[in-house]
DNA sequence: CGAGGCATGTAATACGTTACATGATTTC
DNA sequence: GAAATCATGTAACGTATTACATGCCTCG
């Protein structure tokens, strides 16, 4: 039983939730968020399919249209809805990459609202950690190369960013108790 | 002949190039970096170690210390040395990781000035693409979750600190060419 | 004397990428 | 008519994670 971070499965579950689609389309949709989650190809997505499919997790509807190749449309099950819940509720791990983060956040709609809180929350804690970390190795008086300066430097000024981010959509999530339009500023 | 990414070997070859090193040396510096790099475990750092030596990379001394566990220190050899800078020389691929950039970054030493220019050139010029990208998508009158435009700002607002930061180095090269203390102002 | 750090390793397993394979349709 | 897009899949390969296994030293 081990406690799997096996993100695609969870993460094509948590876009069916979403809606019904063909391995293609999911495809297209991680296309769409550019890097943020990686461009997984087909020898990954099909097959991982196909390993929902067994576990009952999704089920199949083959639309076939003529003349245009048949797409297999999935679906989430109750099974699948179920294990995903679980999946999502767990905390992220601590070395949690940003990839793992933003998996998270497009599927935070699957969240409660105080759910999303606690997520970001979590994250925060963590970037935090990482941000105290990186400040405590570049206070050591080790001699270091120009290449782990910059290193350090780099993830600190991309770390600090984030902090700031997570603080400004905390902050909103908790001023506007009730808007959904949390992003719409910009 | 693929064109492999296989990072972790090269990293540690650039990582030997600066100083020979055991095993578990390797892994405090990469520990030291928190989460830029990783945290590879002894399951693949050992095997990866092992890989090396049998290419004839690098070079094992025993360091046997009456009392205390005996240390392996692995030196680069000249073999190694030229293997990775062919790696370190080919560019990197359009959708590398910002944890492959920071590789990169750290092993910057090993790079000639105009080397390390170049990877920040072509670093700038992926993550103005995925700015362009990011934003592109966001500009879709799609119906989009919360979740997704979440993520669509966050990705956003990373990529534009790191756009910055490029420059700010970029310039900072460009303006002191002859100073390797880039890093100094904080 | 127990916990945690130092120091090395192996084996099972699962995961992703790459390349391969197919075939129809739309676009230039 | 060639190239790109839609649409699905398999097989080989390499790699990382996890868990296991060992042993000594030091600090509290």
């Amino acid at each position: 039983m081990p406690a799997r971070s096996v993100s695609l499965r969870h993460f094509i579950l948590g876009l069916l939730t979403q809606q019904s689609m063909s391995g293609y389309d999911i495809r297209q949709v991680l296309r769409s968020m550019g890097w943020l989650v990686g461009n997984p190809s087909f020898g990954s997505l099909y097959p991982a399919l196909h390993a929902l499919l067994e576990d009952g997790g999704v089920t199949v509807d083959v639309d076939a249209r003529p003349g245009k190749p048949s797409r297999k449309i999935y679906s989430i099950t109750d099974a699948g809805r179920q294990t995903f819940q679980e999946w999502i509720d767990q905390p992220v791990g601590p070395y949690a990459s940003a990839r793992a983060f933003v998996m998270r956040l497009i599927l935070a709609d699957n969240f409660s609202r105080a759910g999303l809180i606690t997520q970001l929350h979590q994250r925060r804690a963590q970037v935090a950690a990482h941000c105290a970390s990186l400040n405590q190795t570049a206070a050591q008086e080790d001699e270091r190369s120009l290449g782990q300066r910059l290193a350090l430097d780099y993830g600190l000024a991309l770390a600090t960013t984030e902090l700031a981010w997570l603080d400004n959509i905390l902050n909103r999530l908790s001023q506007q108790p009730q808007s959904m339009e949390v992003v719409q500023g910009n």
